[in-house]
DNA sequence: CATCCGACTCTCGTATACGAGTATACGGAA
DNA sequence: TTCCGTATACTCGTATACGAGAGTCGGATG
């Protein structure tokens, strides 16, 4: 999202309250505070958040279209609920959104770009905030995708990384999964750094899937928020 | 999105005054009555509507989502630009999502699903309106994709048929564009009868792919509307 | 005792109103 | 003549207000 923000020189964009809202919104759904299924009342965030609910009204339109809540005309936002099928039909979506990226990405990655990648990893390591370790995580993958010259689809990329991001931060409890993660990222990168391609897309492939299976049996019985 | 709605009993939804907003600019949009890049001004949609500025925010919001209109803060909307590199993007994205969907779906489509698209084409045949003609291009491909088991997936492609329909629509003039189109349609159909998933996988990369050439070239030069 | 009907409440959708930021046009100065 | 500053007008974001529809609880009736 906003590849415009790069460009040094321009944008500069007015950050609205919605914006903002939205945000907050966002953190707290995703990292659990407002549990799967609850009702988003419109005067009550108002209350909370001490604006209207115009804004309001926004920002839930906003984490619609990201799929964290869902809105029914006169009935009202809810969290959006959160299991199994819904894991292994974003998972899905990912792998064949994502092995695309990197496959037309992979050609055209400088070794600058991959000392990067390298070097976020090794933050990625040393990142014990569930937050941080999100946007870091995202943040690798977009690196290798970002030569993939489809602005649309790097953008398709992030909104569904964040739409599953919301049920990787309900794994904290397995220390196994980052250690396991960041091996297959090492994988990757390393497969790019070779040019390979192939290896790099089949590494992805297995990585997204071992995810999907990891959260899925995590979701399926215990957690309950 | 929308998983009540299969429920077939229930759901009778309410349909709000920002949806048919929405859908009439929609369709004003992907008709051409409002150009690329036309500003889409909240006073001037209400006076013309005859309804407050509050039912069109959400009705720019909404086409926001679906890639038809633009929204910078304090300046306002504007209709998505048109042009080949946009073609070709969403013709990417469209290509892997949907020859995934339907090499999932491929494999449990029934004689009488099979047997509804035919009678489909043979509707898209007789079909001279070209708004008409779109939708039945997407419900002939929608039921091909139905039993790949991924709801979420089914409506990303939706929304992408949704936004390259925009460009098809500029193709009216090029009568050959029908007629290959509908061939390969039938090819793509016959394969899926013997129940060959990788031909017909085949076939749709095919169409898809000759679809992006010929709209990105259609609108390279002549157009500009 | 069960069921059905009606009034009440709660929430959302929509309308109207106000303030702030930006673009534009006009006038003055270099 | 050209450039810059100021003032004006325009548009959007946000606040407040009102009406309608759905859900709920209680009472009356069969």
């Amino acid at each position: 999202m906003d590849r415009m923000a790069a460009l040094p020189g321009m944008s500069a964009k007015p950050v609205t309250i919605a914006d903002r809202i939205c945000e907050t919104l966002r953190e707290a759904i995703v990292e659990g505070a407002l549990p799967s299924g609850a009702a988003l009342r419109q005067d009550e965030l108002a209350a909370r958040f001490g604006f209207s609910r115009m804004p309001i009204r926004d920002a839930l339109r906003q984490l619609e279209t990201e799929g964290l809540v869902t809105i029914h005309p006169t009935k009202g936002a809810f969290v959006a609920p959160m299991d199994a099928a819904e894991i292994r039909e974003i998972y899905a979506i990912r792998e064949v959104l994502e092995t695309e990226a990197l496959r037309l990405s992979c050609p055209w990655l400088t070794g600058e770009t991959l000392q990067e990648a390298a070097r976020l990893l090794d933050r990625i390591d040393a990142e014990p905030n569930a937050a941080r370790w999100g946007a870091l995580n995202a943040a690798f993958h977009s690196l290798l995708y970002s030569q993939c010259g489809n602005r649309r689809l790097l953008h398709l990329i992030d909104a569904h990384h964040a739409a599953a991001d919301r049920y990787v931060r309900a794994l904290l409890s397995d220390p196994d999964y980052h250690g396991r993660s960041q091996s297959e990222h090492r994988a990757m990168l390393s497969a790019c750094e070779r040019g390979d391609a192939d290896g790099a897309v089949t590494v992805l492939r297995a990585h997204l899937r071992e995810g999907s299976q990891t959260l899925a049996a995590a979701v399926q019985g215990p957690i309950e928020r």
